[in-house]
DNA sequence: CCTTGTGAATATGTTCACAGCA
DNA sequence: TGCTGTGAACATATTCACAAGG
């Protein structure tokens, strides 16, 4: 037996722990599309570029998964992690932003499968207001606090311009909403116990070009 | 004088560190066009939820920007940062995948103020060829070798499904770029010379979804 | 054999706290 | 006084290396 989580209120686990284990599940899914029954930390290590010890030693903050001399059967560690991460169903998400962004969002079928619906979308554009952006239709933002309550969604999505991501964020917390990922580029200011995840290509190529040679088009 | 950098040749410097640049690098921006012109490591500090003692030391590696009972000069610490980042000129990107996502990518205008710019569309869909794509038109993937020599881009990102993803990062490297950016869901095997960088919404979401309370649809 | 799970050792990252300068 | 830059102290994360089990 591990370690006992009989006192376990949430936070032994490191944040950054919780965080590998999406990357997990992704490729462990992949590998059982692919038919493979058994893994090793190994392999799923090589696979993703991390040691083998690290993938052990994190997952042995939950339970004993695998079996010595064999590895992890793939589809039990799916499920397990599916549990740790409560993705074990599928939670509403409402989005706001129905320019090209939230489009794409909106129409890609990827989320499903992996426990997450968008099931309303939200612009102040009047032009937008009532037209199609994937299987739904465009809501005016003065509907989200009672749609958030009602359909107790706890996650919602930022695809709005940067000058009004504040605004954004503040009417979604004020309705209930517990955590945004934003798309915006900019850091918002929420109050401690909301979590704000951040996605910007931008910052991604900003990192990248550190390590590049300067071989670039005069500003 | 701080500690001389004489003998960087480049790697002393942690890449956690160099991952925060382009964040106070965008935050400075904002203050700038706001209007103000000096700003501590407190206020920027406070700002992004980050100690002011690692925004000084993050800096203290390249340099001494501030000025001791006074704080950073705005303009300047931009300026410097985007030498150090090499974002002080505009870097060409190329894109591979016209869907939903590559049209939002590609109609994107916040890229050039902050040092990119999307050069070229590439996707197979026969449909998709010679149709517009933001200011662009989609070519045939059989175009990328060389217009990457060409245009010497080293950066590229990938907006295709899944499956194709492996097989685009094949033909993009093997063509000379550097570094990817990848929308894919999957974990993209390369060399290690080569710099890759994930954005996957649902990664986030499942990171969220481990410290909510479970009320969600049934699967 | 092969592979897990895990303490101990190491490596890395963050914060403290203060000297020194404007 | 108010702030930077920075060693030293502390905290966190990763890897090593091996006992134990199939």
């Amino acid at each position: 037996m591990t370690n006992n989580h009989s006192t376990d209120t949430k936070n032994d686990i490191p944040d950054i722990v919780i965080g590998r284990l999406p990357i997990y599940l992704r490729t462990l899914k992949l590998l059982q599309s692919e038919g493979k029954e058994v893994a090793s930390s190994q392999e799923l290590g090589e696979r993703l570029g991390i040691s083998s010890a690290q993938i052990r030693k994190d997952l042995s903050h939950f339970g004993e998964f695998g079996k010595q001399g064999t590895g992890y059967n793939v589809a039990y560690l799916c499920s397990q992690l599916e549990k740790i991460l409560k993705v074990d169903c599928i939670w509403p998400v409402v989005l706001v932003g129905a320019g090209y962004l939230g489009h794409a969002l909106a129409s890609y079928n990827g989320f499903e499968d992996r426990g997450f619906r968008i099931v309303a979308v939200f612009d102040t554009d009047p032009e937008k207001l009532g037209k199609r952006v994937g299987p739904l239709r465009v809501e005016h933002p003065r509907a989200i606090p009672d749609y958030v309550r009602s359909h107790k969604c706890q996650i919602a999505i930022i695809a709005v311009p940067a000058e009004a991501a504040q605004e954004v964020a503040n009417t979604l917390i004020e309705a209930g909403i517990k955590s945004i990922l934003c798309y915006a580029p900019i850091t918002l200011t929420v109050p401690k116990e909301i979590r704000v995840e951040y996605i910007d290509p931008v910052i991604h190529f900003q990192h990248m070009t550190y390590y590049l040679e300067k071989h670039c088009l005069d500003e």
